[in-house]
DNA sequence: ATGGGTGCAAATCCTTTGCATCTGC
DNA sequence: GCAGATGCAAAGGATTTGCACCCAT
């Protein structure tokens, strides 16, 4: 697990993650990569996005059946999702819960702790209109 | 959304899917009820399956990049994640959160809150050995 | 006879894979 | 020259859809 350096196309998809909020797909990543790296294909994107996934540069998520989406933020955090427009939004307020909860919680369903995410849902700002 | 009488095929999977604590997917469903119903095809239990949650009578679950699963359970309530093996356990136990601490966690991102989740992602009773 | 439900097969969408080629060292 | 990376096209898997048929009303 140990972080190898990145090639050029790596370092250009992880730019990307990395500049962007909103936890692009796949695809739309293709599409912001290509403006750069013009010569690329969805294959070696989606392969690129698997190594650094891997190797804990950036966190994949997923929500409902939509494709996967991409997080340059490695930390551990919350998100959102909007059930109007599907947004899926990073929480800049960690959901607070006690270290005593949530061990009471996995050790009620025999898990041995090792992370947790919560998510909430409802309109999103956008959508509020 | 009121919920419409089912049918004897909806019933059937009804039925499977509270009778089942493990969330089946489609296809899980699909081989069950087919010891009921042996002539039921498995786009009729992607559609039933459909109707049944657009009716609340189940919810649907996803985790990762895996095919939905089908809970029974329609109360809000939280799940646990094995990272080894992948099983999606309810957690017979909420994870307690203040309902201030949500709020303010949906604030900061400008959602109005409807509702959440917490999933804990670790090594499971059966991966534990 | 009519509307909804159904099975089957084909279509679709996202993602992965095979393979020949290319690149950097 | 080799190992790994790449582009392209084809394959794969899950889910949805088109359509003709069937059933209960």
């Amino acid at each position: 697990m140990t972080k190898e350096t990145l090639n050029t196309n790596a370092q250009a998809v992880l730019d990307v993650v990395r500049s962007i909020t909103t936890h692009p797909t796949a695809l739309e990543v293709y599409q912001l990569v290509k403006l750069v790296r013009p010569r690329m294909g969805l294959a070696s994107v989606y392969r690129i996005l698997g190594h650094l996934v891997a190797q804990e540069y950036i966190r994949e998520l997923h929500q409902g059946d939509e494709s996967s989406r991409y997080d340059g933020r490695t930390l551990r955090h919350d998100h959102g999702v909007c059930t109007v427009c599907g947004a899926l939004l990073d929480l800049p307020l960690d959901v607070a819960l006690s270290p005593q909860t949530l061990e009471d919680a996995a050790l009620a369903a025999g898990i041995e702790l090792h992370t947790h995410e919560v998510r909430i849902y409802g309109r999103c700002a956008s959508c509020q209109a």
